[in-house]
DNA sequence: GTAGGGTTAG
């Protein structure tokens, strides 16, 4: 299939018989170059892009339109792009198709990008409707509401509002940004609601915390005709799941098989999310065991929702076995997967079972390498650390974030590494173009504080640009007791004090700072709030005496 | 071209 002569395939071209030939054989390998950007296989799509550069299949625009999809979909952007522009007349088909593809594969701004570029060609037209709900999608995804309210207004113009599929790309831009206000009027405006628009303003109000006001639109809908899905459901569940409101997660699992339709895997999986989310590991781990019990077969998700319940050695054992359950049921190489076990094993202080893992793994993202990078520092291994973090930064293919430099300071300060810290802190900022967080400038106050500079730390605290809060202060407090600077203790524990009043453990730091600096009657002043504040919370409780 | 569950955080 792949040697043809070129020559003899141009001659055809000119051939009406063949000519039909030539295209059906065109179609078959527009299909293929789908398959290999719907796997990733960078490789083989290469090797298939040259022969139809040799075969002069090429000439088809829907097979080049193919291939900027394919490259693009391999995140190859730039390649996706040199061809895009090689293509002489630039239709609006190709467009839609290198922002549909930046949309799904998760390039965003390249999407919105693209876009604009469309824009200014004068391109768009009643037949660019296919686009809105790409470009709608990468502006939910980024947040950028400025520009998801300049298409909307663009949509009213072209009268694209009566479409179901902008509508509800609308609703999710509108959720995403938090305005779902606007995603209900823009359902509340559709002449014919379905069930996809509905799913998403239900999405929209669950994802706020309005689960009840979700449930009531449900169910004011059902009224109208508009019967929910497992889809519909799923969204109720995740939403009260997140929330921990129990009685009501029951309630839906009840509603769902009242209508006939049964909880699913992603029911559970929401169940267990909202579990894991808000710490209660144990119940997370027993709703596992449940869905189990209910024959139903875990996905890759489950179980990267699940492993963060394990992640303390307590849960060690459970742990191991989840990571053999997820060997058995074949998503042990799942990039969520594998991340969540790294971290899982770096956080047990398997640090060893977390390192084979994350060699093992073939491609690496952003939070494998900070899970990696965290389970050094945080177990003394500073300069393992360290070699990662420059590692991942050589390596250029995972995006560094602010969690890898908060990682890298982390090493940084408990290894003494001062002059790599502040470089970093500043390449973070300039190469990087991350704003300084309030955790990166905790790591600054520590990195100084531990070499004893107290000076210095306590001068990144008063020129930082935003309000300090108990890491920072506590950094600056914990320095100055281990290198007996009694003054700035002080101070640096009165302002505790002030971020959390109520705090005794903050009075009894501030009085051990007195007694530090032979500061007695202070010590006694402090003690006498302390035994008062406990008098008060007494007297607050006064009603069990009428019992 | 639109709707549901996923991994890292002092």
């Amino acid at each position: 299939m792949h040697t043809k002569n070129s020559t003899c395939i141009k001659n055809l071209v000119t051939n009406g018989t063949s000519y039909r030939w030539f295209r059906s054989e065109a179609s078959a390998y527009a299909e293929l170059i789908g398959i290999y950007a719907r796997d990733g296989a960078l490789h083989q799509g290469k090797k298939l892009h040259a022969h139809l550069i040799t075969t002069g299949l090429y000439r088809f625009t829907h097979i080049a339109t193919n291939l900027i999809t394919f490259y693009a979909c391999c995140g190859q952007l730039s390649h996706a792009r040199k061809l895009f522009d090689k293509i002489p007349q630039t239709n609006v088909h190709r467009y839609i198709a290198l922002i549909g593809t930046c949309a799904r594969c998760g390039f965003y701004d390249h999407a919105l990008a693209v876009f604009s570029e469309m824009q200014a060609t004068q391109m768009l037209n009643t037949h660019s409707i296919f686009v809105i709900p790409s470009v709608l999608k990468a502006c939910s995804h980024v947040g950028d509401r400025v520009t998801g309210e300049k298409i909307h207004g663009l949509v009213l113009k072209c009268s694209f509002d009566v479409d179901a599929f902008v509508n509800s790309a609308l609703i999710v831009m509108y959720s995403k940004c938090e305005r779902v206000e606007e995603a209900c009027k823009v359902f509340d405006g559709m002449p014919v609601k379905d069930l996809v628009s509905l799913n998403a303003v239900v999405s929209g109000c669950a994802q706020l915390g309005l689960s009840n006001e979700a449930l009531s639109l449900v169910r004011s809908m059902e009224l109208h005709g508009l019967k929910p899905n497992i889809v519909t459901w799923n969204i109720l569940i995740s939403g009260f799941a997140q929330k921990c409101d129990l009685a009501m997660v029951s309630e839906i699992f009840s509603l769902m098989v009242e209508d006939g339709i049964e909880p699913d895997v992603v029911s559970w999986t929401s169940v267990i999310s909202g579990f894991v989310h808000n710490f209660r590991n144990e119940e997370a781990l027993n709703t596992f065991k449940q869905m189990l019990g209910h024959m139903l077969c875990p996905t890759s998700n489950t179980i990267s929702t699940l492993l963060p319940a394990c992640a303390t050695a307590a849960r060690m054992r459970h742990g191991k076995e989840i990571h053999g359950y997820a060997l058995v049921i074949g998503v042990e190489e799942d990039i969520y997967v594998r991340s969540a076990l790294v971290d899982m094993y770096a956080k047990c202080g398997f640090i060893s079972e977390a390192r084979t893992l994350f060699y093992k793994m073939p491609e690496k993202n952003t939070v494998t390498w900070n899970s990696i990078i965290f389970g050094y520092a945080n177990h003394g291994y500073c300069e393992e650390a360290i070699e990662l973090f420059n590692q991942m930064e050589v390596e250029g293919r995972a995006k560094l974030d602010h969690l890898t430099f908060t990682a890298a300071l982390t090493a940084c300060s408990h290894a003494g590494e001062i002059e790599l810290g502040q470089r970093l802190f500043e390449v973070m900022q300039e190469k990087y173009s991350i704003e300084p967080r309030l955790e990166h400038y905790a790591c600054m106050v520590d990195l100084f504080g531990r070499a004893g500079k107290i000076d210095e730390a306590y001068c990144i605290i008063k020129t930082m640009p935003i309000e300090p809060d108990l890491f920072v202060w506590g950094a600056l407090l914990a320095a100055c007791r281990n290198h007996g600077n009694a003054e700035l203790a002080e101070v640096a524990a009165q302002h505790l004090l002030k971020l959390e009043p109520e705090s005794s453990g903050n009075r009894l730091l501030l009085s051990s700072v007195y007694a530090d600096a032979g500061k007695w009657g202070k010590v006694e002043g402090i003690k006498k709030t302390i035994k008062k504040g406990r008098h008060r919370k007494f007297q607050g409780l006064s009603w069990i005496d009428n019992i």
